[in-house]
DNA sequence: CCTACCGATCGGTAGG
DNA sequence: CCTACCGATCGGTAGG
């Protein structure tokens, strides 16, 4: 179905090199279609750009809940670690990764509140992941008896601290800041008479 | 002067509005000349934006310096909130804070090469700032004995994922969230038989 | 799904 | 520093 092709190849050019830097011409090549053609399938530019932002809004949030079911009966180390690292290698190997990450840093303006909307949304769904593991850290003693929220408000800077460096530096760099991160995160929110 | 009238201005509208979306017409019209006038003290956009992202590199650098020789005589914790909190400060509320995050996060495509310099070069200037402090911290037994790396690291990724935040959150949610990684962090790094 | 075309706007130039 | 103008390209439309 063209419609479909047009919203990823659409996907694929708004993430590589933004909204603003693609045109329609851009997406019509990339489909195999000329750009009049474009118009069959959406109204505009713009509503091509909404549908491509729904579309990863429900993917991103689906991806993120399937990853969170899997370490259900593991500690709470491994259940948060896990979280961790899925959320970070799908925001940096994936397209959608990529353009979630280009339209939350900067969105093009005339977006910027449907973006701010899609972005809390994802948040929300991560703080529902989040909150009951460190509910249940704090319960069993494996956490500091902090707040919930100082907690999940340090695990959110941490990922988007990764989230943004994961554009600047090569794998092997990332990697190495990732589990320094990690490392200092961990010793930050674990209990500290706790044995591991 | 008129080329510093055009360099500030440029300056502004890069930062608020992107390079992409800022045309010599906006530029001409913030500098209160016409178009082509421009072309007396710039001989292109590009030429425009390399002086603007290198007098905005020359100014972020000596910003860091005088805000790390402020605190000299003080302790390391005081040191460390100090240069986290002035930074984190700086990127908020200046113009040239705003320019340097929107320029490293998603670059024009044609500068992304010189932009990379410049974050490293920035990023250097940081580290030789931070690095005495860390090793003095742990020389003293006031931090864990971990690598000047693995401190260096975790320092980076908690204020550059504050450095995104800033964009998202209001003044309150985001001085909550400043404040909750701060105190994390801090757990993670400082000495845990430590009295304070 | 195409060819042909639109008005607007872009960065940049000629010429004074 | 200006007026007048350029070729190229943008999103979008007419008409089949």
């Amino acid at each position: 179905m063209t419609q479909r092709k047009i919203l990823d190849e659409s996907l694929t050019l708004f993430a590589n090199h933004g909204y603003e830097n693609t045109t329609l011409a851009n997406i019509a090549e990339a489909v195999g279609i000329k750009k009049p053609s474009l118009y069959n399938h959406f109204k505009s530019k713009d509503a091509i750009f909404l549908h491509v932002l729904e579309d990863v809004a429900k993917r991103e949030m689906d991806y993120l809940s399937s990853q969170a079911d899997l370490s259900a009966d593991h500690t709470i180390y491994e259940r948060l670690h896990h979280i961790y690292r899925s959320y970070l290698s799908h925001m940096a190997d994936s397209t959608e990764g990529m353009f979630f990450k280009r339209v939350t840093f900067f969105p093009p303006e005339e977006f910027s509140e449907q973006i701010k909307e899609v972005f809390l949304m994802v948040e929300n769904n991560m703080t529902d992941i989040i909150r009951p593991v460190i509910e249940k850290g704090i319960e069993e003693k494996v956490l500091r008896p902090l707040s919930t929220d100082t907690l999940t408000s340090a695990f959110y800077t941490l990922i988007d601290g990764l989230f943004l460096e994961e554009n600047f530096y090569d794998k092997a760099v990332f990697e190495q800041r990732q589990q320094a991160s990690w490392e200092i995160f961990w010793l930050g929110i674990k209990e500290p008479e706790l044995e591991e």
